[in-house]
DNA sequence: TGAAATGTTGGGGCG
DNA sequence: ACGCCCCAACATTTC
C-alpha cells in the first residue's frame, strides 16, 4: 500500500541537513517530491540580482546533485508559485507540502497565499523552522515589543540556548512517479554574454558541499585571532560564509554549534568564537527588523530622515559604482565587489559611508547596487546593514560618524596588500602613499609610473569639504 | 564596528 | 635649579 506523496518545497533551504521541513516530510512517510519554484514577479523588486542568479543556478544544481545521490529528483517549476504549487499538487496527489518558513515580507505574503490555496483544496501547508536560529517573533523585550537595539538582543539570544541541528535523512523515500521539471540551463540564470562571471568561478564553490568546505576552513584557521583580523581585508580573515548562508546551504544553527563545540573544548580562544557568533546574531539582528518593520528595505527606520536632503550626482554615482573615486580603499572594494561578487565588510562600510555620506547619496542606491552585484545579496542583512551605515537605522552608527577613508585605509590595510591587489595602477605607491596618491610628489608618483587624472583619478571630491558638507546637511533634520 | 578638535600631562631643550 | 616653551602622547568632547 503506498501512501500519497508529499512535496518539499526548497525556498532559500538549499541543504539536507539541519532541514526540519525535509525531515518531517521523511518522518511522514509519503514519498517524497522536491520541488523549487522560480517566481520572479512574487519577488517584485526583490528578485534575485545578476550575482545571485550565477549564484542560485550553481545552488540549485548541487541541491539537485545532493538529492539525486539520494534518488530523488528536484523537480524545477518557473511560473507563480501559488498555482505552481497547487497544481503540481493535484496532478500527484500531494496532501501536504512541507517548508521552511522565509521572512522577506513578499515571502511571508506568499507562504499565506499557498497555505489559503492549499486550505481551500483540502491540502495543508507545513512550515518549519531553519532559516534562522530563532523565528522573529518569539524574542520581544520583557515589554513584548521587538528590539530595536542590537546589544540586548545579543545578550537574550546568548541566554536563549541554540537548537540543535538536526542530521539529514539517512534515506529518503522518493516519489517515482511523473513530475516534469524545467531545465535548469533554459532558467538562463548564467551571464553568457558577455560572461562576466570568471571572477565568481575563482572565488565561490555554491552549495551545501562548498559551505561545509569554508566552514571547515574557516575553522582551522581565519576563527583563531577573528576578533582582530576580521578588519583586515588583505588578508582571509573572516568566513565568507554569507552567500552560502543566504542560500541555505548551511544553517545558522549548524555554525552556531560547530564554532561553540570548538570553542567549549578549547580548540579556539573563546573570545574570537564569541565575536564569531555575535556576527551570526546581527543577521538574526537584520531579520529581526525586517520582520517587524517590512519597510526596512525602502524606507529610512528613523523618520527624521525623511527630510533628509540627499542628492545624486549620477557621474559620482557612476565613479563610485566602477571603483574610480580616486580614494583607494573605496575603489579597492568596489572592484573587489564586481569581480568576486563579495567586498570585505570593514570596506563595506567605508564605501556605503562614503556613497551617503561623502556624495551624499540616498541609501537606496548603494543597496540596490550591493543587490545586483553582492553572491550574498539579502533583503534583510542588505537593508539593515545599509540603514546602519547611513545613520537612519535601527541601533545605528551614529550620523556624524563619517569614516575617513585615508584612515580607514591606513589603519585596516597597513601594507596595503588589499589597494594593491584591486588597484594595481597604482600598486607601485610606497605604503606611505598608498592610500593617498594625491600627496605624493611627482617625483614619487613618476617613480610609481602614476599620473594622477590619466591612470588613476583624482579623488572626485576632498574629504574635509565632504565631512563638513554632510554634517551640515545632517544638522538640518536633527532633533 | 570614528574623526577631528580641544584639553591635559609630562619629558626634554634651552636660556 | 628654575621657568618657559614645545610637543608628543594620551584623554576628553564634539561633531
Amino acid at each position: 500500500m503506498s501512501q500519497s506523496p508529499v512535496i518539499v518545497w526548497f525556498r532559500n533551504d538549499h541543504r539536507l541537513g539541519d532541514h526540519p521541513a525535509l525531515c518531517a516530510a521523511v518522518r511522514s512517510g509519503g514519498p517524497v517530491l522536491a520541488l523549487y519554484v522560480l517566481d520572479d514577479a512574487a519577488a517584485g523588486d526583490w528578485a534575485p540580482g545578476g550575482a545571485s542568479r550565477w549564484w542560485l543556478h550553481h545552488s540549485l544544481a548541487a541541491l539537485g546533485d545532493n538529492l539525486a545521490e539520494r534518488g530523488v529528483r528536484l523537480v524545477l517549476r518557473r511560473g507563480a508559485t501559488v498555482s505552481t504549487i497547487a497544481e503540481l499538487a493535484g496532478d500527484v496527489g500531494a496532501e501536504v507540502v512541507f517548508c521552511s518558513r522565509s521572512f522577506e515580507p513578499w515571502a511571508r505574503a506568499l507562504e499565506e497565499v499557498v497555505h489559503a490555496r492549499l486550505d481551500r483544496d483540502g491540502r495543508q501547508l507545513r512550515r518549519f523552522a531553519g532559516t534562522l536560529l530563532h523565528d522573529p517573533d518569539t524574542l520581544l523585550t520583557k515589554a513584548g515589543e521587538p528590539y530595536k537595539v542590537y546589544s540586548p538582543f545579543w545578550r537574550a539570544l546568548a541566554k536563549q540556548g541554540q537548537r540543535e541541528p538536526q542530521a539529514a535523512p539517512g534515506k529518503i523515500a522518493a516519489f517515482e512517479g511523473a513530475a516534469g521539471s524545467d531545465d535548469l540551463g533554459d532558467w538562463k540564470l548564467l551571464p553568457t554574454k558577455p560572461d562576466w562571471a570568471g571572477g565568481l568561478r575563482e572565488t565561490w564553490q555554491p552549495g551545501e558541499a562548498g559551505a561545509f568546505a569554508r566552514l571547515e576552513r574557516f575553522l582551522d584557521g581565519a576563527v583563531a585571532g577573528y576578533r582582530e583580523e576580521r578588519n583586515n581585508p588583505g588578508i582571509e580573515g573572516t568566513s565568507r560564509l554569507s552567500p552560502h548562508l543566504h542560500r541555505g546551504e548551511i544553517s545558522p544553527a549548524q555554525v552556531w554549534q560547530a564554532v561553540s563545540a570548538r570553542a567549549a573544548r578549547g580548540d579556539i580562544p573563546q573570545k574570537d568564537a564569541e565575536v564569531f557568533l555575535s556576527e551570526i546574531a546581527w543577521r538574526e539582528f537584520s531579520y529581526h527588523l525586517l520582520y517587524h518593520f517590512p519597510s526596512l528595505p525602502v524606507a529610512a527606520f528613523r523618520p527624521a530622515f525623511g527630510a533628509f536632503q540627499w542628492q545624486a550626482d549620477e557621474l559620482q554615482v557612476d565613479a563610485w559604482r566602477r571603483g574610480r573615486t580616486g580614494y583607494p580603499i573605496v575603489d579597492a572594494g568596489m572592484r573587489e565587489l564586481w569581480h568576486t561578487g563579495w567586498m570585505h565588510n570593514r570596506v563595506r562600510m567605508v564605501v556605503a559611508s562614503f556613497l551617503t555620506k561623502h556624495l551624499l547619496v540616498p541609501w537606496q542606491v548603494g543597496e540596490a547596487w550591493f543587490w545586483d552585484t553582492l553572491v550574498d545579496a539579502d533583503l534583510a542583512n542588505n537593508a539593515a546593514s545599509w540603514q546602519w551605515v547611513a545613520g537612519s537605522g535601527a541601533d545605528a552608527a551614529p550620523y556624524f560618524r563619517i569614516f575617513n577613508p585615508v584612515l580607514q585605509g591606513v589603519k585596516f590595510d597597513p601594507d596595503g596588500r588589499y589597494v594593491r591587489r584591486w588597484v594595481p595602477e597604482i600598486a607601485g605607491l610606497p605604503d606611505d602613499k598608498l592610500h593617498a596618491p594625491w600627496t605624493a610628489s611627482r617625483e614619487v608618483l613618476g617613480k610609481a609610473g602614476v599620473e594622477l587624472g590619466k591612470d588613476y583619478p583624482e579623488p572626485i571630491v576632498e574629504h574635509g569639504f565632504a565631512r563638513d558638507r554632510a554634517l551640515a546637511a545632517y544638522e538640518k533634520i536633527k532633533g
